[in-house]
DNA sequence: AATGAATGAGCCTTCATTCAT
DNA sequence: AATGAATGAAGGCTCATTCAT
């Protein structure tokens, strides 16, 4: 099973949605077609779990970030945790958002669990914020639209990415939303 | 031609990728697919056509915007006009943006004029930035991650969304490259 | 018309007939696809005007064989004309040697008169043979053979093989359908 | 695998070039034509198979023929399992000659093996002549030539053919290259 | 007569999915 | 449970031919 997802987060990776189709990723599994199904109902069941694999990875750093003492340490923790994850395998990073995206896929890829404690984090570092929840989302877009355009650059430079990062986020939180 | 390409954005629009084949924009536009063949040489084609065609709408505001006094109303300017834009038909935009990442499409669609426009109205907006470029760049990432993703959650007050674009565009700028 | 009969020579010599198709001939003749059409009611017309251009030019020289002195200059006249024309546009001489063997255009191309004037050549070379249009069946089969598949290799030393055609064709004759 | 290529083989010799598409093969053949394309990679490799096969047949004569005490006798035998063989299926062997032809198969169908073989049978038949590779070429070509224009006719009387292209054959050699 | 845009049947090929073994 | 051959719907694209201008 998790063989399959790993396969199939090389697949994607390595060719791309063309190249991305049930065979490949059997084969790069070392799996026959017939198992894969076996695991699995259908493709978009195959992405859901490699999304929702990629996923919980981040949800574990959100959960330590949560952790943090202050609030501010807690969003830069969250800045950092998503910063590496992306770049740390880009393409697959890339396809993944925008697979996500599919509406076929909407719905079996929860998010809301994520949101609200990525709101809870807003909130502790911006406590007078008007909407937690829109900052949250607006938060989430920029961090993902950065990064997820810094891979596709190429950049490797994760300690200046992060600073910048951490500028549009600080930078938006002061502006918008002011109590 | 122009038919054609509008069809490609409606059934892109309502259908998706999924449903994005030249046999559906053929029929969508009234003719044949013959004649698709005859003005596109192949899908990439069309689909580059369509991007150039929402690319070109928003350079030309791009050029209004290097006409504007202050670089500060420039950068407004051309904030406002990728927030209407984009927010006018979100999904096809979105989707757009994910096509224009194809690696068979990459070379075809010439993103440096855009950028480099984008770039001088950075410089305008804020002369002391260290790294113009990377700034452009990176104000080009957040502002397209967060009006994709108000697309994709549906929302429609525009006024709004600009605010918060402005709040994220220009903490970055104040945050980021401090000369 | 004979320049597009001409284009088409072209089209099929240089692209093969892969590549032979209507409007790639009428665009080399310079005409419309309409034009071609006036003037051809379909592509195997084309093709037949194109074969029976080629042909003529041998019957020709065919009747000028006929006129020499001995039967035997006649047939050796004959092969080298053969050889020769076959060999000045080789590719085409054995493309349309192959287009006439298409079932389609086997009723349109006339060969009786061709084979009647190759068989009297024969018949006045080998008075004493059997078989002469049995004869002049094969030799006609040998010499095709022979210099497509000279035009094949590229070969280019007409005289060579001139004097190999008619070591086959002198050769058959001397030892076939003695009297 | 087998019962593909024979499917193709019928389909080639029913319907020509024109009726040859993957899908009849397939109908044919009793397959779908998922089923065919999890064979052959594509139209073509079906066709080089179908060359193949026919060519091995030949081939194995050929070896027999080595094995003939004089060199005379293996000639004509080779020469007797050409007749043989290409008038078995006439329009077959016919089209399978055209389609070696093909530009895009050239490379594909390795006749090397089969030329110097042949040549060697050349050299024990007329061991004084001149240029043993042009000879067999030739004659190649001779034999090829005249069988498929008796295919062609409809002839159907396979020990008058051979008759006549051992003439043909004997001919050529008793006159050209004389050491 | 000439033009060439338009047509659409039909071809090659892919790939998600099934099912007998 | 695993296998992988088989399936066939569907999509990209070509090209002979037509017909309104």
């Amino acid at each position: 099973m998790a063989s399959i997802v790993e396969a199939a987060a090389q697949v994607l990776e390595t060719e791309g949605f063309e190249g991305f189709n049930t065979n490949a990723v059997a084969r790069r599994a070392g799996v026959s077609i017939g198992s894969l199904y076996q695991y699995f109902p259908g493709k978009d069941a195959l992405t859901v779990a490699l999304i929702r694999r990629e996923t919980a990875r981040f949800y574990d750093d959100a959960l330590i970030a949560l952790g943090k003492r202050s609030g501010r340490a807690a969003l830069e923790y969250l800045i950092g945790a998503a910063v590496r994850q992306q770049l740390q395998r880009p393409m697959l990073a890339r396809l993944l958002d925008i697979a996500e995206g599919r509406p076929a896929l909407r719905g079996e890829v929860n998010t809301t669990a994520m949101e609200e404690l990525i709101t809870t984090v807003v909130r502790r570092a911006a406590p007078k914020h008007a909407r937690p929840e829109t900052a949250s989302g607006d938060l989430f877009a920029i961090v993902r639209g950065m990064v997820d355009a810094a891979g596709e650059r190429g950049e490797r430079d994760l300690d200046d990415l992060e600073r910048r990062v951490r500028a549009a986020v600080f930078g938006y939180l002061a502006r918008s939303g002011a109590a």
